[in-house]
Parts: C-alpha cells; structure tokens; sequence
DNA sequence: AACTCGGGGCT
DNA sequence: AGCCCAGAGTT
C-alpha cells in the first residue's frame, strides 16, 4: 500500500484491509472482488492484484519468504519492498531506497545524477553500504522518517535536522538544488464517454473492465474513448428509453488527464450479452446499496455522483426530453452564486 | 530507459 | 496548478 502514497493515506485503509483478511491464507481464500473492494479509492490497483496473488504464493507454499531473495520472488514485491520488509521484519542487514531516502543521499553526499533514473542505483549501493548489522530496520526507518518530516522535498527544515553538520549540501548552500529531478512526462489530455444508465426501479448499469490496462478489474459505468461521436458507439449498444447530458467530469491520473461526459439514461430493457462493449469483461445490474462492495475507481464514483446530483436538482431550464448541457464543479457554482 | 499505472495533500 | 509520494511491472 506504500508503494507511492503516504503513510497518512493509507492509514485507515491498512486499518480496515488486516481487519478483513488478517493472514495471508485468509487474502488468498478470497475472491479479487473483495480484495478491489476493500482497495477502492486507494489507486494503483495493479499493488491490490499484486498482493493478492501473492498472498496465494505464500499460501501454496505454507512459508512466507524471510529474506530478501525469496521475498523478491513474490508478485508485487521489488527491491524496495523486499528489503524494507527483509530489514524491518526479518532484521537482515539490507539496505533500501524510497523516495525520501534518495532525497536524502542525494543531498548528504551531494550526489549529481539524476535520481529519476541513474541517481537510483548510486543510492542503493550507498544504502547497501551504510546499513548497519544491528536494527537495520529501525536505520532504515530513521532514514525514510527523516526524508518525510525534515529532509523534505521543498523547504527542508535543516536547523532541525540531527545531521546538518554531516550535509554536503548543507555546506556548500545547494540545499535547494538537490536532488537532481529528471523532466517527467505530462499527463496527456484524453475525453472520455461515459453511460450512467439505470433501470426504471433504480438500479444502476456497471462493466467490470478487463485484467489489464487502466482501472484493471474494477466496476464502472461503461464508458468509451473519445468525443461526443465515440459517445454514439457506446449509447447504441442498449436499448434506452431516454438519454441527457448529466455533466462533466475531470480527472487527473500520472499520465493522463481525463475529461468525462457523463450521460445519464433509463434502460428500456435488461441489456444482452452482446451489448458488452470493448475494454470490459463483464456487465450487470446494481442496486445502490450494493455498490460499497465492489471495487470501484474514484473517477466511476465521480461520474456517479455527477449523474446523481443532475438527476436530484435539474435546474430552471430542464426539459426530461431533450438532451442538455450542465455544469459541475467549483466553478459552476461560483458563477450560480 | 521509457512508459504505465491513482489519488491526494501541500505549496 | 504543480510536485511528489515508504514503486513495480511491462515494453
């Protein structure tokens, strides 16, 4: 789960997944629906498929590996994650790199190189090399904690720090200029076409998308790439007994930023097998109730929810039978205020 | 070596 | 509006 996200962030979610799978046996035992369940909201849902699967390894084999040779075998875990368990649960003397303890190499010894991509490998020959063979877990914690609370990224608090004095960087007033950060790429602009359709009792129309790619094995409202023209390959699918424009979403992941039309629509009959549209694997019919137990993205929560609120407040122009634009947002309602 | 894969909190 | 986070797997 600390895979890129903060300890504060994944606190309550660690809290409540041990509480429903306490052992390995008990993750393995269960099926991936429950496992994305008790992931959603969290990201990086390829980490949740991960620790499934290896949980399932350790259960086949009834041992968990206990150094970091054999715990680099397991799916989902690298050379992060193998020696901050191997060194904190197994106390073997591994060294180990995360972002705050690249940063903080980076400036103690005033390291140059990028530490996107070469910088990376300086680091952990370094870590390797300065870990302790007493309480290497408790070195390499201190080493993490210090990049999080004091070596931070911007505006470190240096007069804190318990090894201002040992700082090259430090020294030499290059405090700000360290680490070397590499250019990273820009999330690219992607519309997108979503289909918030419900039956006429209010149940809601979801599609499990496929095991791989974006949003792998979650349940969204069936969508599709592209502009309002896409939109018509998706909609012609099943049979609706109307269709609006609900709204507008945004959604900004690492690599792309999404823009979603959000249609809501009632489904005049109960959608075929044939209806399944590219890039899901499967389709059904949900009451709201029952929409907590699946694994579900932040964006399909969005798009729910802008489909929601358009359906509960219409606004002065609404006509049931025609199609209509409305915004959402921060900004639509500044300007309604 | 570059790209894919979420979401959030802080500046 | 950026930046980056207790990264791993695939291409």
């Amino acid at each position: 789960m600390l895979q890129q996200t903060r300890v504060d962030t994944v606190m309550p979610y660690f809290e409540r997944f041990l509480a429903r799978f306490p052992t390995p046996l008990a993750l393995a035992e269960a099926p991936e629906d429950q496992v994305l369940a008790a992931w959603s909201g969290l990201g990086y849902y390829r980490r949740a498929r991960m620790l499934h699967a290896g949980a399932r390894v350790v259960a086949d084999r009834a041992e968990m590996p206990r150094d970091r040779e054999g715990l680099l075998e397991l799916p989902g875990v690298g050379r992060y994650t193998a020696g901050a368990i191997a060194s904190i649960a197994f106390e073997e003397p591994v060294g180990l790199v995360d972002g705050n303890v690249a940063r903080v190499f980076a400036r103690i010894f005033a390291l140059e190189d990028d530490m996107r991509r070469a910088g990376m490998k300086r680091a952990e020959a370094l870590a390797e090399e300065l870990v302790p063979a007493k309480k290497p877990g408790d070195w390499n914690q201190a080493l993490m904690e210090l990049g999080a609370t004091i070596c931070t990224p911007r505006a470190p608090a240096c007069e804190r720090c318990p090894v201002a004095s040992s700082c090259r960087a430090r020294a030499e007033g290059r405090v700000d200029e360290l680490p070397v950060m590499g250019e990273k790429a820009k999330p690219k602009p992607q519309r997108v076409q979503a289909l918030v359709a419900r039956t006429k009792d209010g149940r809601v129309l979801l599609a499990r998308r496929q095991s791989s790619g974006l949003f792998a094995g979650l349940w969204e409202p069936p969508s599709i790439d592209g502009d309002e023209s896409a939109g018509d390959e998706l909609f012609g699918r099943f049979a609706l007994a109307s269709r609006a424009l609900a709204g507008r979403v945004t959604h900004v992941l690492s690599h792309r930023r999404l823009t979603v039309d959000v249609h809501a629509a009632v489904l005049s009959k109960r959608p075929a097998g044939s209806a399944l549209p590219a890039a899901y694997e499967a389709l059904d019919l949900f009451d709201e109730a029952a929409l907590d137990g699946l694994g579900i993205s932040k964006l399909a929560r969005k798009i729910l929810a802008a489909a929601r609120e358009a359906a509960a407040s219409p606004g002065p122009l609404f006509d049931p039978k025609m199609p209509r634009a409305r915004e959402t947002g921060r900004r639509a309602r500044a300007r309604q205020s």
